[in-house]
DNA sequence: ACGATTATTGCGTTCTT
DNA sequence: AAGAAAACAATAATCGT
């Protein structure tokens, strides 16, 4: 009867030395030159469950809990021994001085790499044209230097900042779909793009729903008729001052199916709120407004 | 922190086939 | 008649300021 809970410690030899191995329940260690050769209690990182039934999009991957901390927390710091004395005790503390500025020089350094590499994907993967990068990463490196990082997440930073810049640029993209491609969520793209609007002082104005338009019209695959009938509605909206706080991207899409449903009545309230990244309810409420 | 907008869910109704 | 789509309502969540 080999319970698996009952074999023996040395199952295994040493991949090393060959010698015999030994666990307590954490490692399996070597007991000739010492090498560990299994451990376990791991810290396996998040592990979450989702209580929704059907909800698969809970990652089992990621980035580990703190991103704020640029090192997760592992430093190294150089202890003072309080044995030495003279020289070298001076002469600890002088490298102890160089060794924290050096790390902070470092740090900088670092986070601008990686924030600029996150950047850079970001905008490949939302196709966006190549000098939306470049501004991206100078509002990036301004946020830097006005010490905005400190408490939120790099991940938050690179997003915000392409969102931004998209914002600025009047380049339609919603904040899910930056999200969507990027490494952290949107409450971490949020509090970057707060903090940066609040002491940058981004010029963003509202984004028109005509800027989503084409591209909405194009992901659908309507007439042209009913995408130059949905920019003609798109505008009128924003004269008729129907916006009114309104999400503009549902607004668009609230447009394009109004256009349809005048001409080609070949698409379905769900089908527009999809690609606009709304529920049928909201796309209703500029539906009715838009006829009246 | 607040008011407005939006999401979600469920359900009876209307339209289409 | 059956199934899909649109409408409506109530509540929870989120957004914009």
């Amino acid at each position: 009867m080999s319970d698996a809970r009952s074999r023996p410690a040395t199952e295994n030899r040493c991949p090393e030395c060959g010698g015999a191995t030994t666990s307590n329940g954490d490692e399996t260690i070597c007991s000739d030159c010492g090498l560990v050769v299994a451990a376990d209690r791991i810290d396996r990182g998040p592990e979450w469950r989702s209580f929704e039934d059907g909800d698969e999009s809970r990652e089992r991957t990621g980035a580990p809990l703190t991103r704020s901390r640029h090192d997760r927390g592992l430093t190294t710091e150089i202890g003072r021994d309080t044995r030495l004395k003279g020289r070298k005790r001076r002469r600890l503390a002088r490298m102890r001085r160089q060794h924290d500025r050096a790390q902070i020089r470092s740090k900088a350094e670092r986070n601008r790499v990686y924030g600029f590499t996150e950047i850079r994907r970001l905008v490949g993967a939302l196709s966006l044209p190549a000098d939306v990068r470049e501004q991206a990463c100078v509002l990036f490196e301004s946020a830097q230097d006005e010490g905005l990082f400190q408490g939120r997440s790099l991940e938050g930073f690179a997003s915000a900042c392409v969102y931004a810049v998209c914002r600025v640029r009047s380049i339609a993209r919603t904040v899910e779909e930056v999200t969507e491609h990027a490494r952290g969520d949107a409450a971490e793209l949020r509090a970057a793009y707060d903090a940066m609007n609040r002491e940058l002082g981004l010029s963003t104005g509202p984004i028109a729903p005509a800027t989503y338009v084409p591209r909405y019209a194009s992901e659908l695959g309507v007439s042209t008729q009913v995408e130059r009938r949905a920019m003609e509605l798109a505008e009128r909206v924003v004269e008729e001052n129907l916006v009114g706080g309104r999400n503009p991207s549902g607004v668009a899409g609230a447009c394009l199916y109004t256009a349809a449903q005048e001409l080609d009545k070949t698409l379905t309230q769900q089908e527009a709120a999809d690609v606009a990244d709304v529920t049928p309810v909201t796309l209703r409420a500029t539906y009715y407004d838009l006829q009246a």
